[in-house]
DNA sequence: GGCTATTTATCACAATGCGATAAATTCTAT
DNA sequence: ATAGAATTTATCGCATTGTGATAAATAGCC
């Protein structure tokens, strides 16, 4: 009936511990940090709300890990949780997070005005996206007139492979750099008008660092149509793109080019640090 | 500055725990949540990048402590670290948890066509917002063609007490539960014409139950003129509002009042919930 | 109505995060 | 340059805090 002594129970007198410093994977990491940030993360357009259960099973964590993370966010006000039905949604205040981000972002302050010129003279739809990894994020938008998508909004989210501001960050990379990231990509086709292969890709990098801009014509969506120019800092690293974006029924892709090159080339100038 | 005492260094062999369920305050609470999310409210306008003891002196933090928690929300992504000044800024991931709440939220996509109609029609700033406490919150925003503001944006807070949306959500509350939030409030006047006192608040939320419509001029800024209608749920109470800014130089009190106040009403009626 | 599936509350335990401290590094001033 | 201050990085023993199992309470469901 002994305990079979698995458990060295802490004291450990003899027997030092081999590695100290690797506890799990990270001394420093606070595990209880991720936690919640993935229990925030299981909400979205699948699952607007969720009860607890779900919360336990959409996170993988066990009942009482979810039901101490969400007692945790609903006391700070990141969660609400509704008294009769017992489920949990997202509260606008996980908007702070954002807006502190914006709020510190010498990026935006310095393009701003730049993207509301360039929004006024074109009227046309434009962007300002940095990478993430193999994705671009949308961090700042103009939305045109005519065209209200509310499918793309800030903070949204897209493979930088298929997309104009994508491959033209990359395009300011060592190839070799930009390559990487495009193989780590999950390649694929949205669109018939995608390109997807790795040597295509290769060919659309050396032509937009050739030609100081990219292009994208229904590589995501059928009928958009972007053209992005890279914005660098003081060591001509990539550190975002502006992009002008329209639809393939009112421009060709010569008249993209003939219209707009020049202007996103001269504001994403503008915005890099000199 | 800091605490002279408050230290009791931890020792205390005896002294079993008086009160047990009653740890600090509150016996789910996960305390590392609210220090990472302090930690990331550290950035803003005034302080875009921070350095390890910065971050401490801040948050009020220990250095172990910042260190842990910056060193946490690196490895997470939501802080960059300068390798070469090693101080940190916030990242674009931080946009990740706003953008689950838009996704999530079934208020905004309810909302956002009519939204996006009353922009069209009107050519006018358009604005849906929440509340939170006193304050309200900017949650989906399509700007003018003509005037961009770029200081208020998603996430924005503004006092409710001071603006159309915050009026109109409040005068569709109970007037006793209204005036407990506006007493609530750091009251002040933000502008010559700002309305502070408790009494004419009241009789503001008053007018504005009667009238179905708020409205604010220069009541924050000088120049803004705002008009707002509450969104209601299925039991009446106040989830939302719907407004039009414009500026006091296009258009005189009567002239919003008169152009504009049938249409909030009409777009906040659609979006409640029947 | 009894049954099941949740949610809420409680608790003993040890692993995890804590905070003090030391080592290494970077900055500053003379 | 070089000492000295300030900050960052690394380390470690210990108690606290979070853990996860379980039980009680509540809500759903035939």
């Amino acid at each position: 009936m002994t305990m079979p002594e698995t458990r060295q129970n802490g004291r450990k007198s003899a027997a030092p511990p081999a590695d100290r410093p690797g506890r799990k994977d990270d001394a420093l990491m606070v595990n209880s940090v991720e936690k919640a940030f993935r229990v925030l993360s299981a909400f979205g357009r699948q699952h607007q709300t969720l009860n607890l259960s779900q919360v336990a099973s959409e996170t993988g964590m066990d009942v009482s890990a979810a039901q101490r993370f969400t007692h945790t966010l609903t006391r700070l006000g990141y969660l609400h949780k509704d008294a009769q039905t017992k489920r949990f949604e997202l509260t606008a205040k996980t908007l702070d997070l954002g807006y502190h981000f914006v709020r510190s972002s010498r990026l935006l302050d310095r393009a701003m005005p730049y993207l509301m010129h360039l929004s006024k003279e074109t009227e046309e739809t434009v962007n300002l996206t940095v990478r993430d990894g193999t994705e671009i994020i949308f961090v700042s938008r103009f939305l045109s007139r005519h065209v209200l998508n509310t499918d793309v909004i800030i903070g949204t989210r897209m493979p930088a492979y298929c997309t104009a501001p994508g491959i033209a960050m990359l395009s300011r990379l060592p190839e070799e750099e930009a390559m990487a990231i495009i193989d780590a990509s999950d390649l694929k086709a949205h669109t018939p008008a995608t390109t997807w292969q790795s040597d295509a890709l290769r060919e659309k990098l050396r032509q937009a660092a050739a030609q100081g801009y990219a292009t994208a014509f229904e590589e995501v969506y059928i009928g958009d149509a972007s053209i992005a120019a890279p914005i660098v800092d003081h060591h001509g690293r990539p550190e975002a793109a502006v992009n002008i974006a329209t639809s393939t029924s009112r421009f060709s892709h010569a008249e993209v080019v003939q219209r707009f090159s020049s202007l996103v080339i001269a504001t994403a100038h503008a915005i890099s640090r000199v």
